[in-house]
DNA sequence: GCAAGCGGTAAGTATTCCTTATCATATGCT
DNA sequence: AGCATATGATAAGGAATACTTACCGCTTGC
């Protein structure tokens, strides 16, 4: 019923127009002119109706010069799309959602996020960050198109590329015995006052499982959990990347025996593709952190694949 | 550098969105599922990315995702310009410009209109009315697509297709010695109080010519002329088609010595073509005035080509 | 009156598009 | 299980399209 109009005849009339002739018009469109000619009147015939005059020097018919300016509209609609497209593709546009545990969002995501921005100023990005559960949950929902956590148990449904491996220690305030310890022993945490905390199910299934059974308090949240800390309410157990460097009274004293540490890495859906600019973010991420990162970050280091 | 996207290929997306499937999308097209498919893998190449997941169950990549809506944007401003530039073809929508002589305008457009938009609905008409000279100028400047006129002289720049024949007589008061005459010749006239009017000059070149040089007054207007014929001022020549009938005190004689008559016709530029709606009313003027006209306004004959 | 411009035509070739036939894999049904 | 029937991918051949070069007829300008 309606004819396809195809593209390219279009761009060949506005060309005759603009250059005011079919010569000009091949000229500039790199295609020898009877292509012009042949192609305008197979558009002419399939509208069925002439765009130029016949004979003399190419002029519109009125019929035309109705159709230029829509021929011109539907050309920039086409541009746009596939210029944007382009853009899309070639990582100079587009956005991403991702999330992150705090340890990561916090510690990490800062600076990378601003390496990337600049490696891809037209990328935007939205960073949400919560507790590793969370991650997965809107890295499962599609939520958010990679997620940045440690991963409990494998998920059939999810992709784990790990990036680096983050030992457990235990924090204290400096005025406590262990603060200036190298090292410590699970055993030798026995007798204290140990908090509870998110991270703490990563000694489940260790030599150190035993210590779970006593915690007198629980916190999740890590500003109470520090400020308990601070105030001497009794030590706690972290991975290094969630331990906050910037509290002066806190000290970090790693976990010898055993050596726990939880693999953060990239959590993404199984076989499903990222979009181009998720796609860069998590390629980037990788770079960053799979290689050679630390730069001061002691106590967590890259994984070789 | 940014590629030329194909109308059909952005269709085969949709319908295998739409459809679920390429299968049921070729089914719906017309087309063998490969073509589909190589059309799209196709489309995905000239990308850069991929559109479908490759594998499983026809399902979008997060990049398909995004194209979707914005090929369906770019199929629906194509498709509408498709069926617009259609009817405009088709005739079934469009708009034109007209210009007539007064006598044409008032005595023969307003029934020719009201066919005319019974039989193309979609299409708007706009009459403008002026004398020969307007109409001339109307059409060459191509303010007007046609006009219905008579020409005073060939012109280069114009084509005129002769329509109908309009013979002068003279109009004069029902109280005059000449109101019951069935015709009249010039040399009748020589004696009277003859009012010039813009079609007088018909005479020029006739044996009446004569005529010309006594007139009294001239009265371009014709509802001044008409109301100094009412008054008893004097009398003039007109065709008959000029002539208006519905003055009950005025009548027309026809001068059958010489017999002068103008040819009335369709002007329109000399090797332009018309806009489809503009052929529509030219094919559809010379038609209905071309063969067999009359219908009760006696004193002009069509022209038989 | 000739040269140089225009657009149109013809014939051949390259490319694009679509077909049929076939495959590998996944899903559904006893 | 296991066969039947989906799915989408692939290969090879053919039809349609798009483009090329070579040439024609016409107009325009010196």
């Amino acid at each position: 019923m309606l004819p396809d109009l195809k593209i390219q005849p279009l761009r060949y009339v506005l060309a005759i127009v603009d250059h005011g002739g079919f010569h000009a018009a091949a000229r500039q469109l790199h295609r020898s002119q009877p292509a012009v000619s042949m192609a305008v009147r197979e558009l002419e015939a399939r509208l069925g109706e002439a765009l130029f005059e016949k004979g003399a020097q190419a002029s519109l018919t009125p019929f035309g010069k109705y159709c230029v300016p829509r021929f011109r509209e539907l050309i920039l609609q086409h541009d746009r799309l596939s210029r944007d497209l382009l853009a899309q593709v070639e990582r100079q546009a587009g956005h991403l959602d991702m999330a992150a545990v705090p340890s990561v969002a916090s510690r990490l995501m800062p600076s990378l996020l601003s390496e990337f921005v600049e490696r891809y100023p037209g990328i935007r990005v939205a960073l949400h960050d919560g507790n590793a559960d969370f991650v997965r949950e809107q890295v499962l929902g599609g939520e958010v198109d990679i997620g940045l956590s440690s991963l409990w148990q494998p998920d059939e449904a999810l992709t784990f590329t790990p990036l680096l491996r983050d030992k457990v220690g235990v924090v204290c305030r400096d005025d406590h015995p262990f603060a200036d310890r190298a090292s410590l022993h699970w055993r030798e945490l026995a007798g204290e006052t140990l908090i509870g905390n998110g991270t703490s199910r990563l000694l489940e299934g260790t030599e150190a499982e035993a210590l779970l059974a006593s915690p007198t308090f629980f916190i999740s949240n890590m500003i109470s959990l520090t400020a308990s800390l601070v105030a001497g309410l009794g030590i706690t157990t972290l991975p290094r990347l969630a331990f906050a460097e910037e509290y002066e009274r806190l000290r970090f004293v790693p976990l010898e025996c055993p050596v726990v540490e939880r693999q953060v890495g990239l959590v993404r859906l199984a076989g499903r593709s990222l979009s181009p600019a998720a796609a860069a973010m998590a390629a980037f991420v990788v770079e960053r952190l799979g290689e050679s990162s630390g730069q001061g970050l002691g106590g967590h280091a890259p994984i070789s694949q």
